[in-house]
DNA sequence: CGACCTTGTCGTCATCCGAG
DNA sequence: CTCGGATGACGACAAGGTCG
């Protein structure tokens, strides 16, 4: 998907665009864009904020917590790897001394 | 020793998908 | 349709290894 960390911003209507806090220094965040009402726009923003930081706190998590799931997926199929492995070493044992012993017959 | 490369980990974003 | 969790993709960073 050539994610590009370009803004292609479908981002939802109440999530700041993610770029912007991604880097403050260069955020329009505290400046008052256009002319409105300081109050509200700034409660607005807080509150914009607050539901980011949560979201990114619940996103973190959710990683992690899938970056957990995979390594023990992975560690699994080694696992059954290992273990076919094995199997398949005592199958074609079994069928070579099988063979010998129908060729002594 | 410093420059570069490799590998692993983390946080974030975009997207998908199921639930309500 | 909207929301939220799961996950792939990406970039940043740190630690360790290699080479001139």
């Amino acid at each position: 998907m050539a994610v590009t960390g370009d803004e292609s911003d479908t981002g939802t209507a109440s999530d700041l665009s993610a770029h912007h806090l991604r880097n403050p220094a260069t955020s329009s965040f505290c400046q008052s864009e256009e002319g409105t009402s300081a109050h509200d726009s700034k409660h607005l923003t807080e509150d914009a904020i607050h539901k980011r930081a949560i979201r990114l706190m619940k996103n973190r998590e959710a990683a992690r917590e899938c970056r957990r799931k995979k390594k023990e997926y992975v560690r699994c199929l080694e696992t059954r790897v290992a273990l076919l492995e094995d199997q398949n070493k005592a199958l074609m044992d079994e069928l070579r001394n099988l063979k010998l012993l129908y060729r002594h017959h």
